[in-house]
This record gives C-alpha cells, sequence and structure tokens, in this order.
DNA sequence: CTGTTAGCGCATTCAC
DNA sequence: GTGAATGCGCTAACAG
C-alpha cells in the first residue's frame, strides 16, 4: 500500500508539505502543490482512514442501527440517508437488531468503539439504553430518551384514514395495532381512537357504532392471527396498521374466502409497491419515509456539526392514497 | 474516552499487561488479568476501533455494495450475510451504487481507503473495474472478473418455469428481461430459450408455438412499458423475469383490463411476499437468497483468513413456487 | 512557504 | 510473567 512518504519522494518535497497538498489545507507553493498531486495520481495514493481517523479523531461514518434490513419501512428511509450523508463525505455502518434490546445495545457499544460521528437509530422500545457518547438521532420510533427523533406522523395520518373508513358508512370498524411498546404502535391506536370516537363510535359495544382494537406482533404472522381471531366476529372494515400486518391479514381472509372489499372493507398503513395493485388497489396512508430519512440526516448532520438543536419528537406529515379497498362508499377524494 | 493507560493505572499494571489482559493475546498472570478486567469493566473501556486497526492492520469490517437498499432480491441477501458477518466479528460497511458505473468504481476505492478487510459486491455489468488490493466476492451477479461470485441458478431455475408454462398449454409465450449487461439477464433468458426452443417454439414464428423476447430496464417501469408493447399482440403467457418486472406487467394489463390469469397466463422470478396473496398466487422461481447471502460471507471469510478458493461462479438452485398465474393447465406439482 | 517533529491509542517485540 | 519502547500512517503545530 503506498503512503504518503512515498508520495512525498516522489514529489521531490517533504512529508508535511505532501500532506497539506493533498488535503487543500494550509499553504503550498502551487508548483509543489502538482507535483505532489501528479505523483499521488500516478502511484494510486489513497489516503489510508484507519490513520486518519485515529489523528484527527474523527472517522467520517455514522451508525445506522434498525432492526431488519428486509423491511421497507427502514430501507426507504435508509436509502435517501445513505445518499444525503456520503454527499456530505459521511460513509455508513449498518448493524441489524432483529428488535432485540441485548442486540440493540450491543450495536450502540460497538458503534461508538468504532468512533463513528454519530448515529442513527431505529429504536426497538422504551427499554432503558445507556446514554450513547456520541450523537444519537432516532428514526421511525422514539424512546423516550432526550435524543432528537424523526418520525412520521401517525397520529393525524391514521385520524384521516379512520375517517375515510366512517366516511365510507362502515359502522363496525377494527383496528390491528403492533405491541404497546413502540411509539408507532401508540401513535397510530391513538389516531385511531381519536377519529372513531368523535364519530360515536364505542369500545367493545355490542350495536351501534363499534370499534375494536386487537393487538399483536408487527409481522405476517401476527397480522394473520389477529384477523384470524376477528373471523368470530367479523368487522365490516379492518385496519392492519402496518404493512406487514396488512399482508397478514390478506393472507387469512384469503384462506377464509373473504372477499375484500365486498364482504370486508380494508384501509391499511405503509404504501410498499405492490398496494397499487393489489385487487383494486389498497386504500392507506403512507408515511413519508424518504424526507424522513433525509430529515433524520441532516439533523444528524447539525449535531456531528456541533449545533444543538432542541431534543424533539418532529413529525412529518404522510399522504393518504385512496384506492379500492374501502368499498364503494369511498369518497373520490378527501384529503387534499 | 477512558483509554488502555487509564485501565492500566486504575489496576496498579504496566500498559503491555493491561492489553494483552484484554485481548487475551500473550501471558498474563491470573491475578493480574482479574484485576485488569475489573477496572476496564468498572470504567467502561472499550478498545478504540481505528487506534487498533491502525496497528493490527485490519478493521474487521467488510464493505457491501449493492445497487439499491430498496430492492428485497438484494437486501434479502444482505440480511443474512450481515448475520453471519457479524457472528464472526465484522461488521458492515454498506454503499449504493444506483447501478452507476462511476459510483459502484468510487464506493470500491473508499471501500480500500478505510482498509476494509474485504468486499462483497454485486456489480452493475462488466463494465472494466480496476482490481481490487482487498479480496472481492460477488453477489446475485457476476462481471466476468477474476474473482468468485455467488449466485442463483437461473438458467435451470428459468428453464424449469418456461416448462411449466408449456405444460399448461400455452403455445405463444413471451419472456421479459432486463440489459444484456447483467450476468443475470443472460442466465434467465438462456433458461428459457433452452426450454422453450427444446419444445419446439420458434422464434418470432407468426404461426404454432411461438416464443418471444423483449428486453428492458430491469425496473417496474420498464416491466410496464414492456407489456405496453407487447398488447398489440399480446401472447398467451408472459414471463417477467425480476419481480420489479412482474410489478411493472401487473400495472399495465390493471390499466388495460386484462385478467390474469384468466386473460393472460403469467409466471414470474422472485418471491416476493406479496406474490402468495396477489389474486390466485403468482407462480415464480424462487431464488435461494438466503443461502446466498450466507455463501458468500462465508467464502469472503476464507478469503480473509488466506484461502484461495478457485475464483468461480458459484450457482445455488432455487425452487419453483406453483400457485394460481399459470392457468387451469397448471400440473399441481412439477419439481420435487 | 516548507521540512521536521510529536503524538493520536494500540499491539507487539524486546529486555528484564 | 512483566514493563518499556517502537511504530502503524497520518495531521497539525512548530521552527526555519
Amino acid at each position: 500500500m503506498v503512503k504518503l512518504t512515498d508520495v512525498a519522494r516522489a514529489a521531490g518535497v517533504g512529508y508535511g508539505t505532501a500532506s497539506r497538498a493533498l488535503s487543500g489545507k494550509g499553504p503550498v507553493g502551487g508548483d509543489a502543490r502538482t507535483r505532489v498531486l501528479e505523483a499521488a495520481r500516478s502511484l494510486g495514493y489513497t489516503t489510508d482512514a484507519t490513520a486518519r481517523a485515529l489523528r484527527e479523531r474523527r472517522t467520517r461514518s455514522v451508525g445506522l442501527i434498525v432492526p431488519d434490513m428486509t423491511n421497507e419501512f427502514y430501507t426507504a428511509s435508509a436509502e435517501v440517508l445513505q445518499e444525503v450523508l456520503r454527499a456530505a463525505g459521511h460513509h455508513l455502518l449498518v448493524a441489524t437488531t432483529g428488535n432485540h434490546p441485548g442486540r440493540e445495545q450491543e450495536a450502540l457499544q460497538e458503534m461508538a468503539a468504532r468512533r463513528v460521528d454519530g448515529v442513527v437509530h431505529v429504536p426497538s422500545g422504551a427499554t432503558a439504553i445507556q446514554p450513547s457518547p456520541v450523537p444519537v438521532v432516532e428514526l421511525n420510533r422514539y424512546s423516550g430518551r432526550n435524543v432528537p427523533a424523526v418520525v412520521s406522523d401517525d397520529y393525524n395520518g391514521v385520524k384521516e384514514l379512520t375517517q375515510l373508513a366512517i366516511d365510507a358508512g362502515h359502522t363496525d370498524i377494527a383496528a390491528i395495532v403492533g405491541p404497546d411498546a413502540y411509539s408507532t404502535s401508540r401513535d397510530r391506536l391513538a389516531g385511531f381512537r381519536a377519529a372513531a370516537q368523535q364519530a360515536g363510535f364505542d369500545e367493545n359495544a355490542a350495536t351501534g357504532r363499534r370499534l375494536r382494537v386487537v393487538s399483536t406482533d408487527f409481522t405476517a404472522e401476527g397480522g394473520a392471527r389477529a384477523m384470524r381471531t376477528l373471523l368470530a366476529d367479523p368487522p365490516q372494515a379492518i385496519l392492519p396498521l402496518s404493512s406487514r400486518l396488512v399482508m397478514g391479514v390478506l393472507r387469512t381472509t384469503r384462506e377464509a374466502g373473504i372477499s375484500v372489499p365486498d364482504d370486508l372493507a380494508l384501509a391499511g398503513y405503509g404504501d410498499p409497491d405492490w398496494f397499487e395493485i393489489w385487487g383494486s388497489g389498497i386504500t392507506t396512508f403512507a408515511p413519508p419515509l424518504a424526507e424522513m430519512g433525509a430529515q433524520a440526516a441532516k439533523l444528524l448532520l447539525d449535531l456531528i456539526n456541533g449545533d444543538q438543536p432542541a431534543p424533539a419528537v418532529h413529525r412529518i406529515p404522510g399522504v393518504l392514497r385512496i384506492r379500492g379497498t374501502l368499498g364503494k362508499g369511498t369518497p373520490a377524494k378527501h384529503s387534499d
């Protein structure tokens, strides 16, 4: 591996001069500069990032800690996050946790040991995570720790989604949500309840406008199970409040021979590609994943830069996608 | 940040002794060892990975270079890849290229500059990539460079898939593939042609058993476009040979009011979750993405370990998923 | 403007 | 078995 001394020798200049010429920092004679650059190019020199990191006390890398890499809900944000950070000269160290708090803590420590300049973290829950020596921004979910977070405005999004189901004329509506430990579960559920109760829906009412809530894992299997239990007394409309839950619900309705939306209306959450082409199209609330990733990246860059933004939860609005699964009564347009 | 000297002082031992105690390499008195470990724990010491990397000349990190992070085709492999590497003490540095050769080269250089121990690379094409100073394993696609690659056995998989379509009684079959620059396009197309020609299908035949091939981008939009052109003279069966192409084809048939499989039979490639619940279920060839990721990881670990496996293309067999989109004539079971 | 030097934190080699 | 010294490649501070 060719190093700085090699370049300096080839260019016939001193060690420090070569360094300054390459980095562009500090004064260097125009003549010497070109000689160094030329020598570096012809020798194929590239700065050793490990040595530079040790000396500069920063790595120009940031950690990304997510539950898993196969969920569009995380990767869609991660993609643009990576883009923004790369443009700022930072590269991405990725760790997955499988939503396991132990591995989450482990990943955080590993990132610290590697001296990343910052971390973007999708927290598993409200479990007591040790304060990190590096700047942290939370993404998608917030843990309640004293760090900034960037999330979708699920409360209002799901509230509007629920209103849509109500407007379509359904009087018996059930929502499926994930574990209460996640802020996403709580926010979405709160939005659902707000809209339903405001419209006079009553929890577990035997007659009249009835709302129900089933809580399960944020997985397809969880959604399938929840739907199966609901089958004993099926609602008119089902709101599986994550794309994986939608997946699970559709597996169950398919097995049970239930037609969506003819037998059962449905409104979902998230907007993976296939929502558009499934049946008559799945009506859903689409969180602004790309914007969230960009926001998180910018926030983290600010933090790294030494700014101290007030730790707060940034809620970014998403959009409603009105398609066919809510049935005939769906208004052509609801939100702006 | 607490460092080794702090630990040594707290434990009342010398510098080197502390280092040996922590790393477990080299002789250390049982007494001193426990004192050091205790001091390290209570001070919250974690060894500085940047300093260690500089000294040891290895980073215990490997690079992953993929076109993008939102495609299940890459992330499903990446997930288990990451798992295997993590178990071996390596962490993952991720870069995306958008299939752009320039950014691919850039990413490779960046990884080299960061002194990763190895790189797993999904190559964009056969573009002349500079030989890398670090071990490289190719994943999903092979570039023809002299490095080992781990891919799905697309040739045989698509051949069997095509046979399935033929067995179902279709006599006018069209395949949609991606750019010829990718090994995946070529292998899948070869499998398709082999099965069709063997069954007496003729390219561009006006009558009798007819096969057609449309080449386009490996994107949903590309698939939609290809399908639209095919609409002028629709085949009986369509084989979009990537999950994104399937997505695009279904967008077009949906817009055009064409029913799959009643008006048009379809067999796809890949197996994202939604294939199972779309309509009557999408019949498809599912590449062994998880195994591929594991294999690539193991191969890279061997390379890092100094082994020199013959650079070869490892083709791992996938499985056929027989569902509903090939129409009534589909045999209940075809492959083992 | 330029060359020399110190030291980032650690693993390792060498005397003891 | 242990402690001290060396140097990994680089940037920054300093002396010329």
